[in-house]
DNA sequence: GTCTGGCACTCACCCAATTCGAGTGCCAGA
DNA sequence: TCTGGCACTCGAATTGGGTGAGTGCCAGAC
């Protein structure tokens, strides 16, 4: 192992000045000047040679001065190179841990977990936490009941693995009595009960298409009951995403500005491209992040997001993460996450 | 019927003057000063009479000027006037109305007609669109199944009322088969189908404390089971609201200073005060508007929130709202709300 | 070649002075 | 009771000087 691998462009001392800088940029939020970086530093050079060096990393674009007579602030790709290279992580805080496992330990629902864990994201980063449901490993049906309401209609009543329910309103050609409706749902148990929803669903279509001949009245009826159920596509692990904290953002001088706290609110609403952004990290390994425009959603330019699948059963069933100011410490975020999605997983670890 | 009903201290022409005042402060952001009203009013009167007005306006609050040389703009109390006597309100443009018609046709989930209706609110007035979901009339207990999953836990799935199905898990002191469950299951459906929610809680915790001597072990084990459901206090109407379109608060200069922001988008997040406030007008008739602090919660001081209830049957069961900056055209906003009310109100209504 | 001190220069920021204009209050007279 | 006139006030915008932090570049030392 002759060298150690280095960035070619960057000597060991370019890279510990980045490095200073950024962590004053980081604790300060101000520009950083070659006098303050010569203090800080601790390398024993002049101002003067830390501009030249401060010129280098310039042209290199790992840093920019705002105005002629300003300090230098890190661009994107310095952040990049920082976090890639040059971060050494924080261990993460006793409290911070006692909190985490006190709040995630294992409890019955699903939708609780995520909400407790984006509320302690946001709660120990004083930023937003955002926490996608996690889909399920499969869906396999376990019962079907239905249930006459008035008017032709009937409420249908799933049971989907072991903790989820599933109900929705289907209307019939004509009143079905409470006992034929039974006969239905027996025999609907009795064929697909354990089966998997998708696989159901294609049976149940193709019955409907086939020639009936072998089929007395309650199984077709049954038969295009379960088909008006499993048509609607939400079935399907619809996916979601729970927020935190959005107002802590609020906060932040570099996020102050109302148009641009505008589109990062209304991207929250939406959620869409978040949920797209946080799926391109279920199946990275670890802690993944987003610094600025890396994302490719303008609403989160000025943004990062750092993130972590979480898993069941060591299936990656979903991503975690946390979004502030670009200008955020790495270095203590990183563990939280990470954490955080380790105890997520496991306290949403089936004993079923 | 002599005289009309006026406020005794505030003649025709203040008053008059009050509202082009108002008016004109809505359309155009800007205190309004004596030479502009004067062109405005149409009474030809010079700008000095107009001053002498607006001197009495101030004095008895109605209006304020934010210094020394600027115009006037309207107080609390002066919008409290213009909207309780001053106001005419402007017909319902006739898309909006279309629209509210198409969107709201009778449908199936009342979380999707609510969700619908808060975005109609907010699309149609471009401020923040509020609704309570409807509150059950009363809760009748329809139907109660167990599912045993593993490890002494047990799912129970509760119908309530004609649509709406809730599920929890217990845990039970050891395992039982499906067919005890079932056994159970047809034991409390006998007793208890058709009844309130409540009166089968009480009637439940009352067995419980009662001796059981009369009881066999499966109805002791049905009626403890039944006892750890009926316990959660989530099944009495558990109250939520629904916002839409928060950020379009963002884009009022009024409301565009971080702090007071951020204070907003922490009421709507606890939700708790707004859910209030709303509450009540449950029993008001009719739309009811709180201007700037008459709200009593600080969050709101730069707001005006509009309220109508909505009812099922005759019966109240919800209130919806919009909220924007004080500065808001009450004549277009009032109707938009009333007849969303209604529409909603009406494709609430229970064919069941 | 690398580092350093020196120097001229740039630019944001602050402060004070100035001007401008919209609007007011008050008063005397119609 | 209304009006025109007048002095006055105050915010907003403009200008200009001063300050300080910081830079780029260059020539000389090591």
């Amino acid at each position: 192992m002759p060298t150690k691998p280095i960035n070619p462009v960057l000597n060991e001392r370019a890279q510990h000045l980045l490095r200073v800088l950024i962590e004053r940029y980081i604790r300060e939020g101000e520009p950083v000047g070659s006098r303050t970086l010569a203090r800080d530093a601790g390398m024993d050079l002049s101002p003067a040679t830390i501009r030249n060096v401060m010129a280098d990393l310039e042209d290199l674009g790992f840093v920019r001065a705002p105005h002629t007579s300003a300090g230098r602030m890190p661009t994107v790709q310095g952040y990049r190179f920082f976090v890639d290279s040059l971060l050494t992580v924080q261990p993460l805080d006793g409290q911070d841990v006692q909190r985490l496992r006190a709040e995630l330990k294992l409890d019955l629902e699903h939708k609780d977990l995520v909400d407790r864990a984006s509320k302690l994201l946001s709660g120990i980063t004083r930023m937003a936490g955002v926490v996608t449901l996690p889909r399920r490993k499969q869906s396999a049906l376990r019962r079907i009941d239905f249930l006459p309401l008035s008017d032709n209609r009937v409420l249908v009543i799933l049971v989907i693995n072991e903790r989820e329910v599933q109900n929705r309103i289907i209307y019939t050609d004509r009143p079905y009595t409470p006992s034929e409706l039974e006969m239905a749902a027996n025999f609907l148990n009795e064929q697909f009960s354990g089966k998997d929803i998708a696989a159901v669903r294609e049976r149940i279509i193709a019955d409907m298409h086939q020639t009936r001949e072998d089929m007395n009245r309650m199984m077709q009826a049954a038969v295009d009951m379960a088909g008006q159920v499993f048509q609607a596509e939400d079935l399907q692990a619809r996916e979601d995403l729970v927020f935190a904290g959005q107002t802590n953002l609020m906060s932040f001088r570099e996020l102050c500005e109302v148009g641009k706290l505008r589109h990062l609110f209304e991207a929250f609403n939406q959620k869409r491209d978040i949920l797209l952004l946080l799926d391109q990290c279920l199946n990275a390994e670890g802690v993944h992040i987003f610094i600025g425009e890396e994302s490719g959603y303008n609403a989160l330019d000025e943004c990062s997001v750092v993130t972590a699948p979480y898993s069941v059963d060591g299936r990656v069933v979903g991503v975690l993460g946390v979004i502030g100011p670009t200008r955020m410490a790495y270095d203590r975020i990183i563990p939280i996450v990470d954490t955080t999605a380790r105890l997520l997983g496991a306290a949403l670890n089936p004993r079923e």
